[in-house]
RNA sequence: GGGCGGUUAGCUCAGCGGCAGAGCAUCUCGCUUACAUCGAGAGGGUCGUGGGUUCGAAUCCUACACCGCCCACCA
């Protein structure tokens, strides 16, 4: 047998590939009878928006270390892999795109664009496919599954259904956070806040002076509120007073609510509940001695005809204008610049989040956190790294109610429908179903019932992904609850809370029973990687130079469950001499070992025989590590056997004895035994290397693949 | 404002009560028929700071400093 002296990986990962696929044992339905036990991981779909990055590569690369060893410890393992519409941020990719070829979505019909889409998404789904393969995923493709499949459609439209009957759903006119620029509502995650300096102005209210930041909304103040101690107001209290506004003269009520800080400004507060979180709320409590909200800015970002002469301006140029002729008729009384508080943007754009009262889909949360906050406190869903136990309560117990309609086009739309005969202003009739349209409003019993339009935050949808992916019998009674949601940190709330929540309701049975938690990959400079700065590591081109193996490894090694990894191409290269190492130790067995007869069973002297126990040791160790979900602990631990202890140490130990006719077969049993061994333990961890030098073994009983060989100890 | 994590070799990080560790990087020597994507060896650390517990502290407690992250309605 001819070896090269150095492993290309490139050569061989596509045909090892191929191998295992055609095997089958991807589908756990295909493998021996002997594995019965299952186990079961759904693989985060990731977004048919774009290609691979660095943070795919590491979830793969730690689901498929789970799937292989419970596959190889003889688990009926499945690994079911999918692709995410992802509403939101596939519409936004696809309107860039758009734009770059001088195109609008609204240029077209939504159907048009929708198609559009779909087309796109599917094409990317298949780039996706091939890049996860590239990375060496032993998942069932057979079962692969798209967010926009009719099964995971069909459930979404079920489980808003069985919401509504249970009257845990509600559309309401509410404040929204609003992103005037992406022209949707958002739900409070998508929400990120900002230290900004911004001016205070100290304006004029009659007797009072009230400090704001936003003087445009001043035409939606329908009260001045001050805090119930407070004794310097309290002759206001309760009462209305005459305050002169750009506007004209204008009454207005002065209320008491803890909210307000006494510190705050001047102590007292104008209350403008359209355009403020804190306001509606002080609103909500004073409902009887204040009027309705009065709305001053639109969903456009431009103030309404409430606003006079302002009316049609965008905000910021209202601001100004307001400042300026406040400053004209002396109703300003100060500012002060050096103000720095929270702004609030989206977490997509970065521009301003506008609250705006706007009529919108939510879920009544309470009832669906009570039992997923259980659920985690009992330990039935146990949390790694335990740390993240305590965050994910705090933000259960704290937990609002869920927004869950987007003014997008790109999603699933929610299947409600509005009856124009009965429906007036205030009250809306709306016919949910659970899918189909509706023949005719059950009131009116006549069809002019007209669609929402509004889609889905999509989070709604993979929220219910555990289950709605497992739907058919034998799988949902096999597969479910899964083992191990494995996904990244920063998608707790988003996606594990709201799967944890939705599966409790919709199956009462926990969707996981383990999370395990990753960090972000980041570059040598501690930084995140992106494409702005240039530092990104793109895993399929590393890959092709160093071998997958290789970045397998080095995402691995030093990756501890919810802290950030640092991966650096030097530190890659390093694992690519790792894996060419092990090789060359496959390269010198069969060197030395030309005249080895597997199955002979040959005398063992008591040093081979300790050398096998020494591995039975290692061995233990590292199935340890990873039963306890330190696969960093495991790698390295494989590393170091099998470069400083086996190939440093025993092979160079090996070479005269194997020169010894006497000693010689035994000490050849021994080392293909451990080698064998090792390419056992090291397969999960960098599976193509151990793969092409287990099919040239010469082994006994050898497995079509190493695959489905049986894990040491 | 609340919470979490971190601070150990040049870098990335283990160790979490008993002689300071690994990988990468650096330096020296070596192309010896497995491998130079290698081998043999070397240098390099008051374990953030102060106090405490202990026979013994990187490890436990406590205060502080700095870095990072998350949550939160401060207008």
């Amino acid at each position: 047998m001819k070896i090269p002296k150095a492993y290309d990986p490139n050569k061989k990962e596509g045909k090892i590939y191929k191998l295992w696929e055609k095997t089958g044992y991807f589908n756990p339905d295909n493998l021996p009878e002997n594995h019965k036990d299952p186990f079961s991981i759904l693989m985060p779909p990731p977004n048919a928006n774009g290609s691979l990055h660095i943070g795919h590569s590491l979830f793969i690369t730690l689901q498929d270390i789970m799937t292989r060893y419970n596959r190889m410890k003889g688990k009926k393992a499945l690994w079911l892999p999918g692709a995410d519409h992802a509403g939101f941020e596939t519409q936004i990719v696809f309107e860039q795109k758009l734009e770059k070829e001088g195109k609008s979505r609204l240029d077209m019909e939504r159907e048009e664009f929708y198609e559009k889409v779909w087309d796109y998404t599917q094409k990317n789904r298949e780039v996706v496919k091939d890049q996860i393969k590239k990375m060496g995923a032993s998942c069932d493709w057979s079962r692969d599954t798209f967010t926009l499949d009719e099964k995971i459609v069909e459930t979404t439209h079920n489980t808003f259904k069985k919401m509504a009957d249970e009257g845990l759903i509600y559309r309401k006119k509410r404040l929204v956070n609003y992103c005037t620029n992406h022209q949707t509502a958002f739900s409070d995650l998508e929400v990120e806040h900002v230290r900004r300096k911004t001016p205070l102005y100290y304006i004029k209210y009659g007797p009072f002076i009230l400090a704001t930041t936003r003087p445009e909304t001043k035409f939606g103040d329908t009260a001045i509120a001050v805090h119930p101690e407070d004794r310097k107001y309290r002759k206001y209290v309760g009462k209305e007073i005459r305050i002169k506004t750009l506007l004209g003269e204008k009454k207005i009520k002065v209320i008491q609510d803890e909210a307000v800080d006494r510190e705050f400004g001047t102590g007292a507060i104008k209350v403008t509940p359209a355009h403020s979180e804190v306001d509606y709320e002080i609103w909500q409590r004073h409902k009887d001695e204040m009027p309705d909200p009065i709305e001053a800015i639109d969903k456009d970002g431009k103030m309404t005809d409430v606003t006079g002469p302002y009316a049609g301006m965008s905000v910021e140029k209202a601001r100004k204008k307001v400042v300026q002729d406040l400053k004209k008729k002396d109703l300003l009384q100060r500012i002060d610049e050096e103000y720095e508080h929270n702004l609030s943007v989206c977490y997509k754009c970065g521009k301003k989040i506008e609250p705006i009262l706007m009529k919108q889909w939510f879920i009544d949360i309470k009832p669906l956190a009570e039992p997923a906050i259980e659920a985690v406190k009992s330990g039935k869903i146990k949390i790694i790294p335990d740390n993240y136990k305590k965050v994910y309560l705090h933000w259960m117990e704290n937990i609002k109610d869920w927004n869950i309609s987007r003014q997008n086009w790109w999603g699933i739309e929610i299947p409600a429908w509005k009856c124009q005969n009965c429906s007036t202003e205030d009250d809306e009739k709306w016919v949910i179903t659970a899918g189909k349209k509706p023949k005719k409003c059950p009131q009116c019993e006549e069809n002019n019932l007209e669609r929402d339009g509004d889609v889905f935050d999509t989070w709604f949808s993979s929220g219910q992904w555990p289950f709605a992916t497992l739907l058919n019998e034998s799988d949902l009674e096999q597969y479910y609850p899964t083992s191990v949601m494995e996904t990244a940190y920063d998608i707790l709330f988003f996606w594990v809370a709201r799967m944890i929540m939705l599966s409790l309701y919709k199956t009462e049975k926990i969707p996981f029973k383990t999370v395990y938690l990753h960090g972000l990959v980041r570059d040598e400079n501690r930084d995140k990687m992106s494409k702005s700065k240039g530092n990104v590591i793109n895993p399929i081109e590393i890959a092709e130079e160093y071998g997958t193996d290789a970045l397998r490894m080095s995402l691995i090694v030093g990756n501890l469950p919810g802290k950030d990894v640092v991966i650096s191409e030097n530190e890659i290269k390093g694992y690519r001499n790792y894996v060419n190492k092990i090789w060359n130790m496959f390269r010198f067995l069969m060197f030395r070992c030309e005249d080895y007869e597997p199955g002979k069973n040959p005398k063992l002297s008591n040093k081979d025989k300790k050398l096998i126990d020494e591995f039975n040791e290692k061995a233990e160790e590292v199935t340890s590590h990873i039963e306890n979900f330190e696969f960093s602990h495991a790698a390295e631990k494989i590393y170091h056997y099998s470069w400083h202890r086996f190939a440093d140490e025993i092979i160079e130990e090996s070479k005269p004895i194997l020169d010894d006719k006497n000693k010689k077969a035994g000490r050849q049993e021994v080392l293909i035994t451990i080698f064998t061994g090792i390419l056992k333990l090291a397969h999960p961890f960098i599976p193509f290397v151990t793969e092409e030098i287990y099919q040239k073994m010469p082994l006994e009983d050898k497995k079509e693949t190493l695959m489905i060989e049986e894990w040491p100890i």
